[in-house]
DNA sequence: TCAACTTTGTGCAAGCGTTCACAAGCGGTA
DNA sequence: TACCGCTTGTGAACGCTTGCACAAAGTTGA
């Protein structure tokens, strides 16, 4: 399960194959892109967007990277994964790049995502306005309560849990997203794997099996703060040592 | 700001001077210790809460990888960065355990949070009971919007945002959530900088500008999707790319 | 047309993080 | 006490990621 992703992004490429056909070119270098600049594409692609809407028409490595909080020479390294689509001495075509990354993170077709769970978490996610701009409608809500079942949210009705398969197929449902208490959560996921739904957005606090066919990215708010907790502690710790060893006494604050 | 992380993390343990204090030993330990470490660390600690709740006193690096999703030798590596706290042919004490990845996490303290643009989302982490009960009381609201001033959410009443430095500062205020739109992130931002907030959490897709004492993390759903839908679209092309080139064709689905 | 200037795309090396594999250490047993 | 079986802790190798630095390739202006 773990070793499943190693085996898959390690492999790359098959060298020799190449040349000709330009699809199976994309294609190849599709699976070649590391998982880190997957998530950083996503990121200069929601810059580019911006960049689009203020009548930005190409822009170069440096600006994008500044706006995108990276270095330079990273963001090149990333976007050449996907082709080369720059102009030497000039830049980059925004609507171009928009396009491109696009096509790469598959975002051509619409995904239709289903909510499951319909508390507080929930209702801001179907409430979303975020997600159908951004290529992902939300295509079906499901609930175990029953008072909550014809209830529209977000202009969805929300369905009984019971009908997550027929529901899913119909509705094309290719993501899911677990708002459920926990202990519900394994079993969601499992009718949603039943159901055919191959990626999952869990924010349960509660670590999923799933069979390896299927992608699973949680969101687990906790663990966030309590990295940064880390943080806050670290910090401390620094400041009180060097204070202790006698280094940085001058003074002078480390990180006031 | 790439830069000061490096630094910090590569120097290591003053290696000499080790021995006698056990404070010094812990506290360059803890600078030591890789940023993905940490994030883990965070789930074993959520895991090994439950196994206390199931009243389970000692579980072996095998079981705790298990539970956590990972590879066992990564665990045993993730805990030895923190210390050896563990039983050779038994395992590790629960308890134990738990204590010192709170230790290192800084959990020992409480960190108040305040959450800043009290909409859907605001809403429902304001709501949220998963937070107080893993170190992170809610310690204030704010917005903009002065019809919702005063009024209670999740018990608590929702202060003006231009009232944010006193508030902050009054309520020993560490970590800051914004979970106001876009436009209005950076801004806020800047407010909780200014009112001496250390470390960010943000659910708006922008890149916040901060300076280099600052550290943020960021929660951006749609890139999360973005990177689920990558993995389809690979996979898709996969399947294609393999019955095309002929491989795999004999039937045998590969990822069904 | 050519030279100066700008910016991309990438080879390469260093740094991190992951994984393997096994010696060291502990508890239990005879 | 001496041995056995089990599990930890970690050195070392490997592979992914990052960042540097520069040739290649384009634009601009004379
Ligand atoms: N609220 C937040 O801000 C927040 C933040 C981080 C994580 N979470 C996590 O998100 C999840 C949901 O949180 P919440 O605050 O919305 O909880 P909630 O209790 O408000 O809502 C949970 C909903 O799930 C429904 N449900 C329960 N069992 C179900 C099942 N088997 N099938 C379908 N639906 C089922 C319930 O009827 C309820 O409507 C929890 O796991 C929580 O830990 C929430
Ligand atoms: N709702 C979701 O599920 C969801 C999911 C992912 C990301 N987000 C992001 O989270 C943010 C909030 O989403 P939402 O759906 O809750 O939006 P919302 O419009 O429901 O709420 C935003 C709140 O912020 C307040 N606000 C505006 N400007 C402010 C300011 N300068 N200072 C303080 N408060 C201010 C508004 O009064 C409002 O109450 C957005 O950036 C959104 O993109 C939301």
């Amino acid at each position: 399960m773990a070793a499943q992703r190693g085996e898959g992004d390690g492999v790359v490429t098959r060298p020799g194959v190449a040349g000709a056909e330009a699809p199976a070119d994309v294609r190849e270098r599709a699976r070649a892109i590391p998982e880190a600049a997957v998530a950083r594409l996503a990121v200069y692609l929601r810059v580019l967007s911006g960049m689009v809407e203020q009548g930005v028409t190409t822009i170069s490595s440096e600006e994008l990277a500044g706006a995108a909080g990276v270095n330079s020479a990273k963001l090149r390294k990333d976007l050449s994964y996907i082709g080369s689509y720059g102009t030497r001495g000039v830049g980059y075509d925004v609507e171009v790049l928009v396009g491109h990354i696009e096509r790469i993170l598959g975002l051509t077709r619409k995904h239709s995502v289903a909510v499951v769970g319909i508390g507080n978490l929930g209702h801001a996610l179907a409430n979303y306005g975020g997600f159908p701009s951004r290529g992902f409608p939300v295509g079906a809500l499901f609930d175990v309560d029953p008072d909550l079942t014809g209830v529209p949210v977000g202009g969805i009705p929300v369905n009984h849990i019971d009908d997550i398969t027929t529901v899913c197929a119909e509705r094309e449902v290719s993501i899911g997203v677990i708002a459920t208490p926990p202990q519900a959560a394994q079993a969601v996921c499992d009718r949603l794997v039943s159901a055919g739904v191959q990626c999952i957005l869990n924010f349960a606090p509660v670590v999923l099996q799933v069979p390896d066919y299927v992608e699973v990215r949680k969101v687990d708010l906790a663990v966030e703060m309590q990295i940064l907790s880390f943080h806050v502690a670290r910090r401390a710790d620094e400041a009180a040592g060097d204070v202790v060893n006698g280094i940085g006494v001058d003074g002078v604050v480390i990180r006031p």
